[in-house]
RNA sequence: GGCGCCAUAGCCAAGGGGUAAGGCAGAGGUCUGCAAAACCUUUAUCCCCAGUUCAAAUCUGGGUGGCGCCUCCA
């Protein structure tokens, strides 16, 4: 598999460190509200290619951290008058809800920041041991020039970001480039003890302490958005390096941005949609074929239209699994039972694995897998034109929930038989039809779908679908 | 100011030296009582200019346009 390394620029072949296993870590949300499209990219991307690992074979260690302390959850606890606790709870349930929406599984461990407070400090610790960090005023912060290989990640030196410096110089800094590990609890704020006094951990801190707590000191991939470069990813490296003295993460990986109207989304030029807006209004799962739609480190641009266009392409989706079942229905056994490994059909089954499987394993391209997926429809709905096949039904069925199931689409299908009044029903429409009374029959029709079921005629009977 | 990314049909979007995947929308057709679903046919020469090459949308240089990062950000 080729994955695309931010630190080297080019695509790597991916080797995990141990043979079998991936050991990834996503950075998660900052809870102190809903989270928007823009947010959501990173939560889809990383939690499909965890999928794709898992198909392929390995044993995945997913971590993704939730950030529940940070001087936003705090102003936002003070603006409504309630510990910073209660904000970080109810925004880590919303989120929650939201990544259940979005048929996003839960990660092996979703540590948070303030349960991890031992190892944030054991690290601080080290690196003030190891002269790469210095308190000063009740806050810690970190010596940048001190760590020869600062800025490695986004390829640039600290004087290059000098250069373009629009940071208030800090009085109790040595340098503009040093970052707070940690920060001194001003009166009525939130703090931990901790051997510089009571304070707060440092964002950069969280993740790097969650990362060594929970899967090591090295691990195969990082991932996260692209703003999250410089600076957070980068004083990730610097403050975990130095505190090991080995390789922090192997690959790193960054999602592109969502846009409105072509500019970044973000909470700061308030051009924001969230997740939880949108998905009332038209559904979870078009914000999650958008997001896989286009490749992930390509910017996707956030509009309604494209919504629509998204949720029509699942509806084929949606219709050619049910058209499978209704074959399956339909099918004989004219194979005597054992699989038709020879034919056509099951070759080109055999071929649209491939077919998906080269394109995930080439820099993880959703878009060419989805591609896949929607010949593997085409090929599927010609094929059960005819007489379907148990095995052949069988196979392409599988195939289809694999596909499905990696890139997670399709998780909202409706299923469970049918009620006996609404078989009546369908037994009375059809009589009707026989008998010429077409308008009974298609009030009968009317009937039904208002009640969420769709009746289709064709020639191998009557298709009942849930809607 | 420094560094970087992008430009493919009406729309979304892959590809990335040998004459353009997939989806949405549109047109025509087949099937059908109608509808739905489905299938078939049809819709591009890849921002502009120059260069390298037998061959470029794909590589190089220069334009034009758009965007991002430079300590809030996914």
């Amino acid at each position: 598999m080729l994955i695309y390394n931010t630190m080297t620029k080019k695509k790597e072949e991916f080797v995990p460190s141990e043979k079998g296993k991936v050991k990834m870590y996503a950075c998660g949300p900052t809870v102190y509200n809903f989270i928007h499209i823009g947010n959501a990219r990173p939560v889809c991307v990383f939690d499909t290619l965890r999928r794709y690992f898992e198909y392929i074979g390995y044993d995945v260690t997913f971590v993704q951290n939730f950030t529940d302390i940070d001087d936003k959850i705090i102003a936002k606890a003070n603006e409504e008058g309630v510990g910073y606790e209660v904000i970080a709870e109810r925004y880590t349930r919303e989120y929650q809800k939201d990544a259940d929406g979005l048929g996003v599984r839960k990660a092996t461990i979703h540590p948070k920041a303030t349960e991890t407070m031992d190892t944030i400090i054991e690290i601080i610790g080290t690196l003030v041991d190891k002269g790469h960090a210095y308190e000063s005023g009740g806050d810690v912060y970190f010596r940048s020039r001190s760590f020869k290989d600062y800025g490695k990640l986004s390829h640039r030196t600290i004087d290059e970001l000098d250069a373009g410096n629009r940071v208030d110089v800090t009085e109790s800094k040595e340098d503009f480039s040093d970052f707070a590990l940690w920060k001194n609890a001003k009166p009525g704020e939130p703090y931990w003890e901790s051997p510089w006094g009571r304070g707060r951990p440092g964002w950069h801190i969280e993740c790097s302490a969650m990362v060594k707590k929970y899967l090591g000191d090295t691990i195969d991939i990082h991932g996260g958005g692209q703003d999250l470069v410089f600076p957070h990813h980068e004083n990730e490296i610097a403050q975990s390096e130095c505190c090991t003295g080995t390789k922090y993460a192997r690959f790193w990986m960054h999602n592109g941005y969502i846009n409105i109207d072509n500019q970044k989304m973000s909470k700061s030029l308030g051009n924001f949609f969230t997740v939880r807006d949108v998905a009332e209004k038209y559904g979870y799962e078009p914000i999650k074929f958008l997001l896989l739609s286009a490749h992930y480190r390509s910017p996707i641009n956030y509009s309604l239209d494209a919504l629509e266009q998204c949720k029509s392409a699942l509806e084929r989706l949606y219709n050619c699994r049910d058209n499978l079942d209704f074959a399956l229905k339909n099918a004989v056994c004219d194979s005597n039972g054992s699989e038709k490994v020879g034919s056509d059909f099951s070759l080109r089954l055999k071929s649209r694995k491939q077919q998906f499987i080269d394109a995930m394993d080439d820099d993880f391209n959703t878009a060419d897998g989805i591609a896949a997926l929607f010949e593997l429809v085409r090929d599927c709905n010609t094929r059960f034109q005819a007489q379907p096949d148990k095995a052949e039904c069988e196979a392409a069925i599988k195939l289809f929930d694999e596909l499905c199931g990696v890139l997670g689409l399709l998780y909202a299908r409706k299923s469970g038989d049918l009620e006996d009044d609404v078989k009546a029903l369908i037994d009375e429409r059809q009589k009707a039809r026989n008998n010429r009374d077409f308008a009974r029959a298609d009030a009968i029709r009317d009937e039904l779908k208002a009640r969420g079921i769709a009746l289709e005629d064709t020639p191998q009977g009557i298709k009942a679908v849930r809607l």
